[in-house]
DNA sequence: CCGGACCCTGAAAATACCTTTCAGAGGTGA
DNA sequence: TCACCTCTGAAAGGTATTTTCAGGGTCCGG
């Protein structure tokens, strides 16, 4: 008889408060009861056991599991299980107010949120405007220089530091500059096929664009990454890699996004180069991380 | 003793393969046998009873049970929940799956693509898996810090750096110091209410730990921030702010994604900070702006 | 108005599943 | 080599779920 609606019904995915409306009038009160707690608060119901839930709707545990049966499942149990996916799911699709800008009363489950969020986005903007061919010019003329500096000032002086230390691990000679003067002075030396790399989120940053242009008149090869293409540090660059810029506020300042649109770049650059010098590459990251490992306690983190 | 790991962990929703990650060093074999088929297929796991699971992994329900107690459920039975709501939003979430790992010849469009997928993964797994507790707790330690000393070698330097320069905006006495004697000798200074941070991926710096050592003895509030929480640094630290630890390769050296993570956090703090301490941190903030505009070239940059 | 059949319902027994305990195996350091 | 410690699975012990069963209600026909 009634086994005729459960038939070939699979154990339903989401569809639920569908199902429970169809099969609603074929219940029986005290299984109504059960399909409304269960429908209208999913992620509840999920949390009972099966006396939880019949003390929940004042039935009992049978009536509980028949609701299950009649519902598509083969017992409470995996009710249960479909409950917590659903919970899961529409807990996952409520987190639209991400995207609004941080407020000074945000909680800090919002704050984590958001800037995760905002962060995922720089990255995303970041990788699909970046110029490839750009990139791998710039990869080219890394793996061939013999001397690389990096120019960069504040949050950026940071990534600039990070893009020397990786181009050492891979035995390159990188070396980050955050005086001005002495990137002057050390920009003189550069000779064509060196590599000077300047590092400006403005892109108008004069203590970065003067060693670039010194750089750029020794004959060097120069690469700027910037947020503003258009910016003064480009005429003296051979090549632009242009990064990403997110909306900023008073409390979400232009350093954070920037800086992980920069990041993204420093990094792709890295890998290309390690891709293309990976014969002396690959020997040179093991070697610095044998070296590295002594200087951690191994008796620290069970096994 | 152990307990102390899983702390004030909540029943994580969404951070599992994260979070198996994160903890997976601190795992036994058969543990982590558990572990991998669990984020390798939690639809498939769901399905599965403890004696099911035992099965599947060649071990026994003891240790499947152990194992959702180490991730931070109760008992099997919540990790089976989890694992539901885990499958059901990634089969709604349709994730594209970049997942392959970063090969020597890949092109480059490649290589940008799966940097920025990781990195965006990795954001992703940190925002899911941070405490937001252990968050505030360290807020609130920094908004009534009378001085901040962080901590931090190598690429972790560089974050520490990052923070530094941020709290030194908001008007805050904040610190980073790369030199591990310096900031042994600069830790005794430091007072109850005092705050000292440890930034450092594999929790086993000694050069790092030291200090927050030092700090902790002299009755300052600690911070670790530390992809390993169980790890040696962890024993000095009031609080804990864990990072995600994402797969590394050759081509992809874990500092890579734990530098993101670690930024992200960074980053959570700062806003945190900013938030708590507002009236003095945005007048702050705006003067530091200001202050440095002029060295920006106002011609540059059309418009 | 009464009696009988049918089905809904929950209490309790039966089972399945999950958790805990315990002792042996395997490895590690002295 | 031995003592010690940790990991591991078998089996006991406890919950949660499922099944069974009988009481009580309702509806219909007489």
């Amino acid at each position: 008889m009634k086994e005729s609606f459960g038939h070939s019904a699979p154990p339903a995915p989401a569809a639920l408060a569908a199902k429970v409306r169809t099969l609603a009038p074929s219940m029986t009160r005290s299984m109504q009861r059960v399909a409304e707690a269960v429908a209208g608060d999913p992620a509840g119901c999920s949390a009972l056991t099966v006396t939880g839930l019949a003390e929940l709707t004042g039935t009992s545990e049978a009536t509980v599991v028949r609701t299950a049966r009649l519902l598509g499942y083969p017992g409470y149990r995996d009710l249960r299980l479909a409950l917590a996916g659903l919970a899961a799911q529409q807990e996952s699709g409520q987190s639209p107010a991400v995207t609004a800008d941080i407020a000074v009363d945000d909680s800090l489950a919002d704050v984590v949120a958001k800037l995760a969020y905002d962060e995922q986005q720089t990255l995303a903007d970041t990788a699909a405007g970046l110029d490839t061919a750009q990139l791998a010019a710039c990869v080219d003329a890394l793996a061939g220089a013999r001397r690389i500096d990096i120019y960069g000032i504040g949050a950026s002086g940071l990534v600039a530091q990070d893009l020397a230390q990786k181009l050492l691990r891979i035995g390159l000679i990188a070396h980050a500059h955050a005086d001005p003067h002495l990137a002057v002075t050390n920009a003189v030396q550069l000779r064509p096929r060196d590599v000077a790399i300047a590092i400006t989120h403005s892109g108008t940053t004069g203590d970065v664009i003067e060693p670039l242009r010194t750089a750029f008149e020794r004959g060097a090869i120069t690469i700027a990454v910037t947020g503003r293409p258009d910016g003064a540090v480009s005429q003296y660059a051979d090549h632009l890699l242009t990064t990403s810029t997110a909306r900023e506020s008073e409390l979400r300042p232009a350093a954070m996004s920037s800086r992980t649109s920069q990041l993204l770049v420093v990094d792709c650059l890295f890998v290309g180069v390690a891709q293309r010098t990976y014969e002396t590459a690959a020997p040179a990251l093991s070697a610095s991380y044998e070296a590295l490992a002594h200087r951690h306690d191994p008796r620290s983190g069970r096994r």
